[in-house]
DNA sequence: GGGCTGGTTATGGTCAGACAAATAGACGGG
DNA sequence: CCCGTCTATTTGTCTGACCATAACCAGCCC
């Protein structure tokens, strides 16, 4: 009967079982690390990587003195991943298709050159183009980008590849607020993704700061039904 | 010109600096633990921190023997909490609201037997209720509990406090899975959050399991504008 | 050429020991 | 009784050494 080795995997499970059984209940201080690695025979570290990776995930608390304790209703946070589009409809083994509908260089409506930080005077590009799988209209993408942050940007055309892939691949960025929400189809938005006007669209809009300096804002307005699901 | 002691967030900073100002592009290879480790001065298991939270964040990719390399487009993961809906109000400075608006025991419908692999012949507890910030209607919750999983919930009123509330300090879960989509608001959802029929509205669905079976299913309607926000 | 085999090497993980930082709780002075 | 200080305890982190595991690759045999 071998003794097999432990590792903090089998500890994080071994004290996973324990708080979902309720061996250890909500808001119950939990042994220290000393204690568990003595019972689980392995070294402080091991038991302590355990017990940190529950922390993070939401199921832990812990402070200095005070101990750990199981958290009172457990944080649940869930993991969005968000692909490129092009990945996301190649993924699902069909076919992407790409289409640029407005391209213009203007000044920013307010609510933009707020949301950016923009000095007066500024311009930005407007893209709108839609994204498709299969032929059927999947994704509308609504853009501006700041001339100011990226010069660059107004000699591309952007008639064969979306605003979205040459940016990632162009310029990097240090911040990032995305919201999620539900919106009204309206005029192009509307007629781009073939739907009735005012039906229910799901909408995620995403602003994207390099170093303090805005870059772009975009709102992507997804195709009926369609809706973002994880596991966990 | 005190030499202070580095750390594995100077050095997860350092590495994060250079890989924004694409020292190293994405695709590239980056130096190996041990060459790093001597870099910065640290031991190894101090740098293998600092890539270990870089590739959980999705800016690296690593394999063993092949080293590690920048990923060629970061994978971007936004994480959204899932706060209990009175937490969420109560953060915001807002008075909490709670009203039960329907409670039924009855035969599933299809699409939840089917998603919930229910047996024939069982029955759930179908529960709508309001919560509300402030007096305005704030989310509408539209709930379903498998009586087979949770005979006790039979005996609970829910005239106090919400089912998701009550589920939470009741039942342990292992497994969710989590949607957010836009629908369009209808009949008793509409005239709960106080909108017309048809608007958008932003939506969450939520199935949970047990140790393998399935608990509950809730689908949880926000009143018009609201938006799930995350910065990073 | 094709396929198996073993060596090499990068990352993955464990360990024991040490020190640092935070702070709950005891203690003492006003 | 209140308030500040001190201390003991707990988590946080680093180190350097070691073994484990995966997989690229060269060399071998057929």
């Amino acid at each position: 009967m071998g003794d097999e080795k432990t590792s903090f995997r089998d500890v994080k499970a071994d004290l996973l079982g324990r708080i979902l059984a309720r061996v250890w209940a909500p808001g119950d201080l939990v042994p220290g690390e000393v204690e568990l690695a003595a019972e689980f025979g392995v070294a402080r570290a091991t038991v302590n990587r355990a017990m940190r990776e529950l922390t993070e995930e939401g199921l832990l608390e812990r402070r200095r003195k005070a101990g750990t304790r199981v958290r009172p209703s457990p944080l649940r946070a869930a993991r969005f991943e968000i692909p490129l589009v092009r990945a996301e409809i190649e993924a699902a083994g069909q076919a992407y298709g790409y289409r640029l509908i407005g391209r213009a260089v203007t000044p920013p409506p307010g609510w933009l050159a707020a949301r950016l930080s923009l000095a007066p005077g500024a311009r930005v590009l407007h893209l709108t183009c839609l994204h498709s799988a299969d032929g059927a209209p999947y994704q509308f993408e609504d853009r501006w980008i700041s001339l100011a942050a990226l010069p660059e940007v107004e000699a591309e055309p952007f008639d064969r590849i979306g605003p979205n892939e040459w940016l990632i691949r162009a310029v990097p960025f240090s911040e990032v607020e995305i919201s999620f929400l539900a919106t009204a189809a309206e005029g192009e938005v509307a007629s781009a993704l073939d739907c009735r006007e005012g039906e229910p669209v799901f909408t995620v809009e995403r602003t994207t700061w390099w170093q303090g300096q805005a870059i772009t804002h975009v709102r992507l307005s997804f195709a009926r039904g369609h809706r973002m699901t994880t596991r966990y």
